[in-house]
DNA sequence: GACACATATTCCCATATGGGAATATATTTC
DNA sequence: GAAATATATTCCCATATGGGAATATGTGTC
């Protein structure tokens, strides 16, 4: 087997810096293929083929509006990312917190041994 | 150009199913290769490929002890996919409410044209 | 030092990628 | 329906992948 292709799950397709650009600018609004060609400095083909990618899993929806295709993002499809990452976040924080009262406790310390010293 | 590798981000590092679950299982605690291997059901040299990987944008720490190598997961190195998920979230819940509301909406509607019925 | 054990690396391969260039498709306008 | 505009698709290619199999490296034990 080869890598697990970007249309798989989210995680995949939002390995690619280019898209997570794409989904950033298509929070703010709804815009056409177009816009985000300016916008992001990207061919059309390009740009094209990424919402390609982040619209098979459901990372943006898509309407027509004449000849413009009025894509938006999707943000409920960010969710299991989201979930993901926090299950890490507790870790994080009480590692956050070991280096803090370490540091405390360092300090403390210096206080300590300078005090020792003044009274020799 | 290609595809990015997976070395090259966190992101491109947890696209991959079985880098997650060993970040999972070694979220728990520190663990030898042997007992990936055990616990996850997956080939000596294949858990020490993707540990490389995962070593390589920070998200596991390594020791040795003896002949074996004690892995744990980096739990900051989640940090910025969090962060960046965290953006979307606003909008989901925001999403989320508009979508309940409308229920209750139709929920009123309901009601309303039951009594307008009753009265007749 | 010979051996066993734990882990890492290498080689091979089928597969998907993203970019570029060219072209196809769909829609509006005249 | 021809021309113009907006978007999507196709083809080509260099590149990295993850798995499997085999092997290399490192460490403790006798």
């Amino acid at each position: 087997m080869a890598r697990a292709a970007t249309t798989s799950d989210p995680f995949n397709a939002v390995a690619e810096p280019r898209r997570r650009e794409i989904l950033e600018y298509l929070a703010e609004s709804e815009r056409e293929v177009g816009q985000i060609v300016v916008a992001l400095r990207l061919e059309q083909p390009s740009v094209s083929k990424h919402l390609r990618v982040l619209r098979e899993v459901g990372l943006v929806r898509v309407r027509r509006n004449g000849r413009h295709m009025l894509y938006r993002t999707n943000p409920q499809a960010i969710r299991p990312l989201h979930e993901w990452t926090q299950t890490f976040e507790k870790l994080w924080t009480h590692q956050l917190n070991r280096i803090k009262e370490r540091a405390e406790q360092k300090e403390l310390e210096k206080l300590y041994s300078k005090e020792e010293k003044e009274k020799q």
